[in-house]
RNA sequence: GCACGGGUGGCAGAGUGGCCAAAUGCAUCGGUCUGUAGAACCGAAAAAUCACAGGUUCGAAUCCUGUCCCGUGCA
Protein backbone atom coordinates (compact mmCIF):
# COMPACT_ATOMS: atom_id res chain seq x y z
CA UNK A 1 0.00 0.00 0.00
CA UNK A 2 1.20 3.28 -0.83
CA UNK A 3 2.36 5.29 2.40
CA UNK A 4 3.26 8.75 1.14
CA UNK A 5 1.62 11.04 -1.47
CA UNK A 6 4.52 12.33 -3.24
CA UNK A 7 4.19 16.10 -4.83
CA UNK A 8 5.65 17.78 -8.07
CA UNK A 9 9.04 18.71 -6.46
CA UNK A 10 9.29 15.86 -4.81
CA UNK A 11 8.00 16.45 -1.32
CA UNK A 12 6.16 13.72 0.34
CA UNK A 13 2.60 14.10 2.53
CA UNK A 14 1.26 11.18 5.00
CA UNK A 15 -2.08 9.75 3.26
CA UNK A 16 -4.51 9.79 3.65
CA UNK A 17 -4.85 13.20 2.77
CA UNK A 18 -7.88 14.99 2.48
CA UNK A 19 -8.36 17.68 -0.25
CA UNK A 20 -11.21 20.84 -0.37
CA UNK A 21 -12.80 21.97 -3.37
CA UNK A 22 -10.71 25.22 -4.72
CA UNK A 23 -12.56 24.82 -7.88
CA UNK A 24 -11.60 28.02 -9.38
CA UNK A 25 -8.52 28.25 -7.66
CA UNK A 26 -9.47 29.15 -4.68
CA UNK A 27 -11.71 27.52 -1.46
CA UNK A 28 -14.80 29.94 -1.20
CA UNK A 29 -13.85 32.47 1.17
CA UNK A 30 -10.48 31.87 2.03
CA UNK A 31 -7.10 32.71 0.91
CA UNK A 32 -3.99 30.51 0.73
CA UNK A 33 -2.44 31.24 4.03
CA UNK A 34 -5.70 30.17 5.75
CA UNK A 35 -5.79 27.00 4.15
CA UNK A 36 -2.29 26.47 5.38
CA UNK A 37 -3.16 27.47 8.78
CA UNK A 38 -6.40 24.66 8.73
CA UNK A 39 -3.21 22.53 8.53
CA UNK A 40 -4.92 21.17 5.08
CA UNK A 41 -2.24 20.05 3.33
CA UNK A 42 -3.40 20.15 -0.28
CA UNK A 43 -6.21 21.18 -2.27
CA UNK A 44 -8.17 20.19 -5.42
CA UNK A 45 -8.55 22.80 -8.44
CA UNK A 46 -11.40 21.82 -11.80
CA UNK A 47 -9.78 21.51 -14.77
CA UNK A 48 -12.70 22.79 -16.73
CA UNK A 49 -13.57 25.81 -14.49
CA UNK A 50 -10.06 27.25 -15.00
CA UNK A 51 -9.90 26.42 -18.54
CA UNK A 52 -12.92 27.90 -18.87
CA UNK A 53 -12.00 31.15 -16.70
CA UNK A 54 -8.25 31.49 -17.83
CA UNK A 55 -7.76 29.57 -20.87
CA UNK A 56 -4.08 28.38 -20.81
CA UNK A 57 -1.78 31.48 -21.02
CA UNK A 58 -2.36 33.03 -17.45
CA UNK A 59 -1.23 29.47 -16.49
CA UNK A 60 1.45 29.24 -18.47
CA UNK A 61 2.84 32.30 -17.19
CA UNK A 62 2.80 31.51 -13.97
CA UNK A 63 4.76 28.14 -14.59
CA UNK A 64 0.96 26.43 -12.89
CA UNK A 65 -1.69 26.91 -10.72
CA UNK A 66 0.15 26.53 -7.51
CA UNK A 67 2.04 29.80 -8.14
CA UNK A 68 -1.21 31.54 -9.55
CA UNK A 69 -2.90 30.86 -6.15
CA UNK A 70 0.47 31.05 -4.17
CA UNK A 71 -0.21 27.98 -2.35
CA UNK A 72 2.59 25.68 -1.26
CA UNK A 73 1.17 22.22 -0.98
CA UNK A 74 0.09 19.86 -3.44
CA UNK A 75 -2.53 20.41 -5.56
CA UNK A 76 -4.83 18.21 -7.37
CA UNK A 77 -7.54 18.78 -10.27
CA UNK A 78 -10.27 17.20 -11.47
CA UNK A 79 -10.61 16.72 -14.95
CA UNK A 80 -13.79 17.84 -15.96
CA UNK A 81 -15.62 15.27 -16.17
CA UNK A 82 -17.92 15.48 -13.68
CA UNK A 83 -19.08 18.57 -14.96
CA UNK A 84 -21.28 16.16 -17.38
CA UNK A 85 -23.50 15.87 -14.56
CA UNK A 86 -23.92 19.37 -13.88
CA UNK A 87 -24.12 21.10 -16.94
CA UNK A 88 -25.10 18.34 -19.68
CA UNK A 89 -26.43 16.15 -17.77
CA UNK A 90 -29.11 17.95 -15.77
CA UNK A 91 -32.45 18.63 -17.54
CA UNK A 92 -31.70 22.33 -18.47
CA UNK A 93 -28.11 20.87 -19.07
CA UNK A 94 -27.14 22.57 -22.93
CA UNK A 95 -24.57 20.26 -24.37
CA UNK A 96 -23.70 17.21 -25.36
CA UNK A 97 -21.45 14.14 -24.37
CA UNK A 98 -20.30 12.26 -27.88
CA UNK A 99 -17.06 9.73 -28.18
CA UNK A 100 -15.20 12.50 -29.19
CA UNK A 101 -15.86 14.25 -26.11
CA UNK A 102 -17.76 16.61 -24.42
CA UNK A 103 -19.42 20.09 -25.98
CA UNK A 104 -20.80 22.54 -23.31
CA UNK A 105 -22.10 26.15 -23.95
CA UNK A 106 -21.19 28.00 -21.39
CA UNK A 107 -23.03 31.33 -23.46
CA UNK A 108 -24.63 31.26 -26.07
CA UNK A 109 -21.41 32.91 -28.46
CA UNK A 110 -18.96 30.25 -26.79
CA UNK A 111 -18.88 26.61 -27.53
CA UNK A 112 -16.35 24.45 -25.32
CA UNK A 113 -15.32 20.98 -26.19
CA UNK A 114 -13.97 19.34 -23.82
CA UNK A 115 -11.83 16.02 -25.01
CA UNK A 116 -9.94 13.25 -22.94
CA UNK A 117 -6.61 14.84 -24.82
CA UNK A 118 -7.53 18.27 -24.41
CA UNK A 119 -7.95 17.38 -20.36
CA UNK A 120 -4.44 16.09 -19.79
CA UNK A 121 -2.89 18.55 -22.15
CA UNK A 122 -4.29 21.34 -19.31
CA UNK A 123 -4.02 19.55 -16.01
CA UNK A 124 -0.48 18.95 -17.35
CA UNK A 125 -0.10 22.89 -17.78
CA UNK A 126 -1.55 23.19 -14.52
CA UNK A 127 1.58 21.61 -13.01
CA UNK A 128 -0.67 19.69 -10.34
CA UNK A 129 0.22 17.43 -8.46
CA UNK A 130 -2.82 14.30 -9.52
CA UNK A 131 -4.07 14.64 -12.49
CA UNK A 132 -7.46 12.73 -13.15
CA UNK A 133 -8.78 11.32 -16.55
CA UNK A 134 -12.15 12.39 -18.49
CA UNK A 135 -14.43 10.12 -17.83
CA UNK A 136 -18.04 9.38 -19.10
CA UNK A 137 -20.31 10.04 -15.56
CA UNK A 138 -22.79 7.58 -14.99
CA UNK A 139 -26.22 9.05 -13.83
CA UNK A 140 -27.36 7.80 -10.62
CA UNK A 141 -30.70 7.18 -12.43
CA UNK A 142 -28.83 5.40 -14.99
CA UNK A 143 -30.20 2.27 -16.32
CA UNK A 144 -28.13 -1.21 -16.67
CA UNK A 145 -27.97 -0.30 -20.62
CA UNK A 146 -27.02 3.35 -19.87
CA UNK A 147 -24.27 2.83 -17.28
CA UNK A 148 -22.72 0.09 -19.80
CA UNK A 149 -22.56 2.98 -22.41
CA UNK A 150 -20.49 5.22 -19.98
CA UNK A 151 -18.34 2.48 -18.74
CA UNK A 152 -17.00 1.89 -21.96
CA UNK A 153 -17.15 5.62 -23.13
CA UNK A 154 -15.22 6.13 -19.74
CA UNK A 155 -12.70 3.31 -20.59
CA UNK A 156 -11.97 4.41 -24.22
CA UNK A 157 -11.47 7.91 -22.69
CA UNK A 158 -9.15 6.62 -20.17
CA UNK A 159 -6.84 4.94 -22.62
CA UNK A 160 -6.60 8.21 -24.73
CA UNK A 161 -5.52 9.81 -21.35
CA UNK A 162 -3.13 7.57 -20.42
CA UNK A 163 -1.66 8.03 -24.09
CA UNK A 164 -1.79 11.70 -23.93
CA UNK A 165 -0.11 11.29 -20.53
CA UNK A 166 2.69 9.37 -22.06
CA UNK A 167 4.04 12.16 -24.30
CA UNK A 168 4.63 14.07 -21.37
CA UNK A 169 5.94 11.74 -18.54
CA UNK A 170 6.64 8.29 -18.06
CA UNK A 171 4.09 6.87 -15.52
CA UNK A 172 5.53 6.97 -12.45
CA UNK A 173 8.04 10.30 -13.09
CA UNK A 174 4.80 12.48 -13.61
CA UNK A 175 2.06 13.35 -11.54
CA UNK A 176 0.13 11.07 -10.18
CA UNK A 177 -2.59 9.58 -12.88
CA UNK A 178 -5.98 8.48 -11.72
CA UNK A 179 -8.65 6.33 -13.52
CA UNK A 180 -11.84 6.98 -12.72
CA UNK A 181 -14.37 3.82 -12.14
CA UNK A 182 -17.61 4.20 -13.29
CA UNK A 183 -20.86 2.26 -13.64
CA UNK A 184 -23.32 3.03 -11.11
CA UNK A 185 -24.86 0.49 -8.65
CA UNK A 186 -24.25 -2.24 -11.25
CA UNK A 187 -21.30 -4.28 -9.71
CA UNK A 188 -20.07 -6.20 -12.13
CA UNK A 189 -19.89 -2.94 -14.66
CA UNK A 190 -17.90 -1.65 -11.63
CA UNK A 191 -15.71 -4.50 -11.34
CA UNK A 192 -14.87 -4.92 -15.39
CA UNK A 193 -14.64 -1.03 -15.58
CA UNK A 194 -12.48 -1.29 -12.58
CA UNK A 195 -10.35 -3.64 -14.23
CA UNK A 196 -10.24 -2.99 -17.77
CA UNK A 197 -8.26 0.55 -16.16
CA UNK A 198 -5.73 -1.43 -14.31
CA UNK A 199 -5.13 -2.68 -17.69
CA UNK A 200 -4.13 0.59 -19.23
CA UNK A 201 -1.97 1.57 -16.47
CA UNK A 202 -2.43 4.12 -13.56
CA UNK A 203 -0.98 5.17 -10.90
CA UNK A 204 -4.31 4.97 -8.80
CA UNK A 205 -7.99 4.58 -9.33
CA UNK A 206 -11.25 6.63 -8.64
CA UNK A 207 -14.53 5.98 -7.11
CA UNK A 208 -16.31 7.90 -9.83
CA UNK A 209 -19.87 8.64 -10.40
CA UNK A 210 -22.91 9.48 -7.38
CA UNK A 211 -22.28 7.53 -4.72
CA UNK A 212 -25.68 7.88 -2.93
CA UNK A 213 -28.48 6.57 -3.47
CA UNK A 214 -32.15 7.96 -3.22
CA UNK A 215 -33.13 7.23 -0.01
CA UNK A 216 -29.60 9.10 0.89
CA UNK A 217 -27.61 5.83 1.60
CA UNK A 218 -23.52 5.50 0.35
CA UNK A 219 -22.68 2.99 -1.56
CA UNK A 220 -19.87 1.44 0.31
CA UNK A 221 -20.47 -2.41 -1.51
CA UNK A 222 -19.03 -0.64 -5.24
CA UNK A 223 -16.05 1.47 -3.61
CA UNK A 224 -15.47 -2.28 -2.04
CA UNK A 225 -15.33 -3.72 -5.35
CA UNK A 226 -13.00 -1.01 -7.18
CA UNK A 227 -10.83 -1.42 -3.92
CA UNK A 228 -10.81 -5.54 -4.83
CA UNK A 229 -10.07 -5.11 -8.38
CA UNK A 230 -7.15 -2.44 -7.67
CA UNK A 231 -3.50 -3.65 -7.88
CA UNK A 232 -1.93 -3.38 -4.60
CA UNK A 233 0.41 -0.60 -5.67
CA UNK A 234 -2.33 1.55 -6.42
CA UNK A 235 -3.63 4.87 -4.74
CA UNK A 236 -7.39 4.63 -4.38
CA UNK A 237 -9.44 7.81 -4.30
CA UNK A 238 -12.42 9.10 -3.36
CA UNK A 239 -13.92 11.45 -5.51
CA UNK A 240 -16.45 13.88 -4.08
CA UNK A 241 -16.29 11.66 -0.87
CA UNK A 242 -17.47 12.70 1.76
CA UNK A 243 -18.65 12.86 5.40
CA UNK A 244 -16.47 12.14 8.15
CA UNK A 245 -18.07 8.94 8.78
CA UNK A 246 -17.87 8.00 4.78
CA UNK A 247 -14.52 8.62 4.36
CA UNK A 248 -13.68 6.85 7.75
CA UNK A 249 -15.23 3.59 6.08
CA UNK A 250 -13.80 3.92 2.60
CA UNK A 251 -10.45 4.56 4.24
CA UNK A 252 -10.89 1.33 5.64
CA UNK A 253 -10.92 -0.53 2.62
CA UNK A 254 -8.03 1.23 1.48
CA UNK A 255 -8.64 4.37 -0.03
CA UNK A 256 -6.19 7.30 0.78
CA UNK A 257 -7.19 10.15 -1.21
CA UNK A 258 -10.44 12.19 -0.54
CA UNK A 259 -12.26 15.34 -1.72
CA UNK A 260 -15.46 16.96 -0.92
CA UNK A 261 -17.06 20.23 -1.14
CA UNK A 262 -19.04 19.17 1.88
CA UNK A 263 -16.69 20.76 4.76
CA UNK A 264 -17.09 24.30 2.69
CA UNK A 265 -20.05 24.61 1.43
CA UNK A 266 -21.84 23.22 4.53
CA UNK A 267 -19.86 25.82 6.33
CA UNK A 268 -20.60 28.58 4.43
CA UNK A 269 -24.86 26.99 4.76
CA UNK A 270 -23.83 27.88 8.78
CA UNK A 271 -22.90 23.86 9.28
CA UNK A 272 -20.02 23.44 11.36
CA UNK A 273 -19.11 19.68 12.36
CA UNK A 274 -18.29 19.29 16.04
CA UNK A 275 -16.12 16.11 17.85
CA UNK A 276 -18.44 14.66 20.50
CA UNK A 277 -15.45 14.82 22.22
CA UNK A 278 -13.71 17.16 24.71
CA UNK A 279 -9.99 15.92 23.51
CA UNK A 280 -7.93 14.84 20.16
CA UNK A 281 -7.21 11.67 21.80
CA UNK A 282 -10.85 10.46 23.04
CA UNK A 283 -12.70 10.36 19.87
CA UNK A 284 -13.81 7.18 18.70
CA UNK A 285 -13.99 6.83 14.79
CA UNK A 286 -15.53 3.78 15.11
CA UNK A 287 -18.18 4.90 17.04
CA UNK A 288 -21.52 5.24 15.02
CA UNK A 289 -21.69 9.22 15.71
CA UNK A 290 -18.29 10.36 16.91
CA UNK A 291 -19.60 14.10 15.14
CA UNK A 292 -22.66 16.12 15.35
CA UNK A 293 -23.32 19.14 13.53
CA UNK A 294 -23.40 22.69 14.98
CA UNK A 295 -25.73 25.04 13.60
CA UNK A 296 -24.89 28.71 15.74
CA UNK A 297 -27.67 30.52 15.14
CA UNK A 298 -29.94 28.18 15.54
CA UNK A 299 -28.95 26.85 18.73
CA UNK A 300 -31.33 27.69 21.66
CA UNK A 301 -29.16 29.22 24.18
CA UNK A 302 -26.60 30.55 21.20
CA UNK A 303 -25.30 33.35 22.99
CA UNK A 304 -22.79 31.58 24.87
CA UNK A 305 -19.79 32.57 25.58
CA UNK A 306 -17.43 29.38 24.64
CA UNK A 307 -15.96 27.41 21.89
CA UNK A 308 -17.54 25.49 18.76
CA UNK A 309 -15.28 22.71 19.91
CA UNK A 310 -12.95 22.28 22.77
CA UNK A 311 -11.81 19.45 20.87
CA UNK A 312 -10.26 22.29 18.07
CA UNK A 313 -7.51 24.31 17.66
CA UNK A 314 -8.50 26.56 14.52
CA UNK A 315 -8.75 30.06 14.53
CA UNK A 316 -12.14 30.58 15.39
CA UNK A 317 -11.97 28.12 18.28
CA UNK A 318 -9.07 29.65 19.64
CA UNK A 319 -10.07 33.21 19.67
CA UNK A 320 -14.19 33.62 19.16
CA UNK A 321 -17.08 32.30 20.96
CA UNK A 322 -20.27 30.66 19.91
CA UNK A 323 -22.54 34.14 20.13
CA UNK A 324 -19.83 35.76 18.45
CA UNK A 325 -20.40 33.24 15.55
CA UNK A 326 -24.34 33.33 15.94
CA UNK A 327 -23.82 37.11 15.47
CA UNK A 328 -21.91 37.12 12.36
CA UNK A 329 -24.32 34.48 10.68
CA UNK A 330 -27.11 36.50 11.73
CA UNK A 331 -26.30 39.42 9.99
CA UNK A 332 -24.76 37.50 6.90
CA UNK A 333 -21.10 38.49 7.21
CA UNK A 334 -18.88 37.25 5.19
CA UNK A 335 -16.49 36.64 8.54
CA UNK A 336 -18.84 33.91 9.53
CA UNK A 337 -18.21 31.90 6.54
CA UNK A 338 -14.31 32.15 6.69
CA UNK A 339 -14.71 31.11 10.49
CA UNK A 340 -16.93 28.22 10.04
CA UNK A 341 -14.95 27.03 6.87
CA UNK A 342 -11.02 27.61 8.63
CA UNK A 343 -13.20 25.36 11.67
CA UNK A 344 -14.49 22.89 9.39
CA UNK A 345 -11.40 22.10 7.25
CA UNK A 346 -9.59 22.10 10.75
CA UNK A 347 -12.13 19.21 11.47
CA UNK A 348 -10.94 17.11 8.15
CA UNK A 349 -7.38 17.41 9.08
CA UNK A 350 -8.26 16.44 12.33
CA UNK A 351 -9.65 13.44 11.28
CA UNK A 352 -7.24 12.66 8.50
CA UNK A 353 -4.67 12.80 11.32
CA UNK A 354 -6.64 10.01 13.40
CA UNK A 355 -7.06 8.08 10.49
CA UNK A 356 -3.33 8.05 9.73
CA UNK A 357 -2.98 6.50 13.50
CA UNK A 358 -5.50 4.48 13.77
CA UNK A 359 -6.74 1.07 11.60
CA UNK A 360 -10.14 -0.96 12.24
CA UNK A 361 -12.09 -2.74 10.46
CA UNK A 362 -15.72 -2.16 11.38
CA UNK A 363 -17.99 -0.42 9.77
CA UNK A 364 -19.72 2.73 10.77
CA UNK A 365 -23.22 2.85 9.31
C1' G B 1 -44.58 79.92 -0.26
C1' C B 2 -45.37 77.83 -5.36
C1' A B 3 -45.07 73.47 -8.78
C1' C B 4 -44.75 68.54 -9.51
C1' G B 5 -44.31 63.43 -7.47
C1' G B 6 -45.48 60.33 -3.46
C1' G B 7 -47.72 58.22 1.44
C1' U B 8 -49.96 50.13 0.52
C1' G B 9 -47.80 44.10 5.55
C1' G B 10 -41.46 44.67 9.96
C1' C B 11 -38.90 46.84 5.36
C1' A B 12 -38.93 47.47 0.00
C1' G B 13 -42.56 47.54 -3.67
C1' A B 14 -46.68 45.99 -7.52
C1' G B 15 -51.52 47.33 -8.22
C1' U B 16 -54.77 53.53 -10.83
C1' G B 17 -63.08 51.83 -10.16
C1' G B 18 -65.32 45.46 -9.55
C1' C B 19 -61.20 39.13 -10.96
C1' C B 20 -57.54 43.25 -4.46
C1' A B 21 -58.64 40.81 2.56
C1' A B 22 -54.31 43.08 -2.07
C1' A B 23 -48.59 40.28 -6.36
C1' U B 24 -43.46 39.95 -5.61
C1' G B 25 -38.77 40.54 -3.09
C1' C B 26 -36.19 41.06 1.63
C1' A B 27 -36.49 39.82 6.65
C1' U B 28 -38.58 35.43 9.91
C1' C B 29 -39.02 30.01 10.64
C1' G B 30 -37.93 24.89 8.94
C1' G B 31 -35.23 21.65 5.64
C1' U B 32 -31.41 20.17 2.00
C1' C B 33 -26.28 20.24 0.84
C1' U B 34 -21.00 14.53 -1.26
C1' G B 35 -14.94 14.78 -8.21
C1' U B 36 -18.87 23.26 -6.14
C1' A B 37 -22.51 27.14 -12.79
C1' G B 38 -24.19 26.80 -4.74
C1' A B 39 -22.50 33.35 0.67
C1' A B 40 -27.09 28.44 -3.01
C1' C B 41 -31.57 25.82 -3.30
C1' C B 42 -36.38 23.93 -1.48
C1' G B 43 -40.46 24.57 1.72
C1' A B 44 -43.66 27.03 5.53
C1' A B 45 -46.01 30.52 8.41
C1' A B 46 -47.30 35.21 9.78
C1' A B 47 -48.22 40.12 8.71
C1' A B 48 -51.70 45.75 5.49
C1' U B 49 -59.46 47.42 6.84
C1' C B 50 -53.91 50.55 1.23
C1' A B 51 -51.68 58.53 5.71
C1' C B 52 -56.30 60.88 8.01
C1' A B 53 -61.35 62.99 7.39
C1' G B 54 -65.26 63.66 4.17
C1' G B 55 -67.52 62.99 -0.79
C1' U B 56 -68.92 60.56 -5.78
C1' U B 57 -70.50 55.45 -7.03
C1' C B 58 -74.39 49.58 -6.80
C1' G B 59 -68.99 49.16 -5.78
C1' A B 60 -62.80 52.95 -4.22
C1' A B 61 -56.05 51.42 -2.48
C1' U B 62 -57.58 53.20 -7.30
C1' C B 63 -61.90 59.30 -8.84
C1' C B 64 -62.97 64.33 -6.14
C1' U B 65 -62.23 67.89 -1.78
C1' G B 66 -59.70 69.18 2.61
C1' U B 67 -55.87 68.19 6.31
C1' C B 68 -51.15 66.13 7.82
C1' C B 69 -46.52 64.19 6.42
C1' C B 70 -42.21 62.95 2.82
C1' G B 71 -39.20 63.84 -1.70
C1' U B 72 -37.56 66.85 -5.84
C1' G B 73 -37.38 71.49 -8.30
C1' C B 74 -38.24 76.85 -8.16
C1' A B 75 -38.45 81.17 -5.29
Amino acid sequence: MVKYFRSLNGKRYPLPIFFPDATQAVVKTLDSLDIVNTQTPGVLVNTYHLYRELGGGLIKKFGGVRKFMNFDGPIISDSGGFQLMSLVKSKNGKGKVSDIGISFYPSKKRKILFTPEKSIDYQIKLKTDLIVVLDDFTPPTASYDEAKVTVERTIKWAKRCRETYDKYYKLGDGPYLIGVVQGGKYGDLRKYCAVKLAEIGFDGLGYGGWPIDENNNFDYRSAEIIAECAPDDYLLYGLGVGKPHEIVNLHKMGYQIFDCVLPTRDARHERLYVYNENSVKNIELNDDKFYSYYVPSKQKNYLLNEPVSKVCDCLLCKNYSKAYLAHLFRINDISAMRLASIHNLRFYSILMEKLGRVAGDKYIK
